[in-house]
DNA sequence: GAGACGTGGGT
DNA sequence: TACCCAAGTCT
């Protein structure tokens, strides 16, 4: 690959000048921190996951500390950000370092890298950007800076590609500065070669950049192949007991929202009295609330929630993965976005109504 | 290689 | 509105 000595010096100076420096995992920048902010910043923006790194940083300081919470403070620390492999993974990798690692990450990336969660490009900007050494990383930022510097015009997700682009980052990656390189070409990709209407006129690369002289800038990077996504539909049982209480129910291992408390599923409002009764509670009537879509990135989910009064069959030995939570009670847990507002926003129990069995 | 995996914001 | 996508990784 073409060797472009001034592009490092080029972006740095460009760096020390307008490069954000006071990003929360900046400072202090310990490799938990930087570790932690890695994952977190996967395929989502700075802005949302700052407020979520300062309450996470604030709960589980350290290495030592993450590894030995339960699995639910971590998920509910995460609730919200979305992707919460990303969470378990995390917590895993933890437990890994403790038992394997002395308690720290470990600084060899083929170590690092083989602890879940950490993929090629998370792994070279930890090592870059905690102890300084020179790994290139490749995400989004920099798939889009390289794509228009060098002019590539596949589509970066595509294994050609990205092994083109791989080679430009290798390339450019200095020996020198490697942590303040890696901030730079990601502040560059964020703040200035975004993705529309790039500020071209005050980038330090400009003059050698293939998009820009050719005027490509919109057309790099190519866009992903567009794919249908299909519409599921599902209801949500909000089964509420005289306590004001709801049932949660927490999701399976594997697929969406894995792990996560939840709304137990029912097929239909027919079926809500007999999916409750399994979970070891009788249901009153049931009422529909108004449905609404929520948008993951495979799928719509369309979703009617259902609410019924209820009540706990005694008779019912309490069963795992079931749990009956006041309003305090939900807040720290990890719950789906959909669910969490959902939750927030039910309608009191109308004064004088009565939940089965409740004659009082 | 392609699909699973969340969510909120920009255009 | 309906897309597109944002500091990717795993299977």
């Amino acid at each position: 690959m073409n060797a472009t000595p001034d592009f490092a010096a080029r972006l740095l100076a460009w760096y020390d000048q307008h490069g954000r420096k006071n990003l929360p995992w900046q400072t202090p920048r310990t490799p938990y921190r930087v570790w932690l902010s890695e994952i977190m910043l996967q395929q989502t923006q700075v802005a949302t996951v700052i407020g979520y790194f300062e309450r996470f940083t604030a709960a589980l300081p350290d290495l030592a500390a993450l590894a030995a919470a339960p699995q639910d403070q971590v998920l509910g620390l995460w609730s919200g950000l979305g992707y919460y492999s990303r969470a378990r993974n995390l917590h895993k990798a933890a437990k890994i370092c403790l038992a394997e690692h002395g308690g720290e990450l470990p600084r060899d990336f083929d170590a690092l890298a083989a602890l879940p969660g950490i993929g090629r490009s998370t792994a070279g900007a930890i090592l870059a950007q905690a102890w300084e050494l020179p790994h290139a990383i490749l995400d989004g930022n920099v798939k889009r800076v390289l794509s228009r510097y060098h002019g590539v015009h596949g589509w970066p997700g595509s294994t050609a590609t990205a092994r083109e682009l791989w080679q430009h980052a290798e390339a450019n990656t200095p020996h020198q500065r490697v942590a303040d390189y890696t901030q730079a070409i990601m502040d560059l990709g964020a703040t200035l070669c975004v993705r529309s209407r790039p500020r071209c006129g005050v980038c330090p690369q400009a003059a050698d950049c293939v998009a820009r002289r050719e005027n490509l800038t919109a057309q790099l990077p190519a866009r992903k192949p567009p794919r249908q996504v299909p519409t599921r539909a599902t209801c949500l049982l909000i089964l509420r007991d005289a306590q004001q209480r709801i049932l949660l129910q927490r999701r399976p291992a594997s697929g969406v929202w894995a792990e996560l408390w939840s709304l137990p599923e029912a097929a239909d409002a027919a079926e809500a009295p007999r999916i409750a009764r399994s979970l070891g509670a009788q249901a009153g009537a049931v009422q529909a609330l108004p449905p609404f879509t929520h948008v993951f990135s495979h799928y719509k989910l369309e979703i009617t929630p259902l609410l019924a009064s209820a009540q706990a069959l005694p008779q019912v030995a309490e069963q795992a993965g079931l749990r009956w939570c006041g309003a305090e009670e939900f807040i720290p847990l990890g719950l789906p976005a959909p669910v969490r507002r959902l939750l927030q926003a039910l309608p009191p129990t109308p004064a004088g109504a009565a939940a089965p069995g409740d004659y009082a």
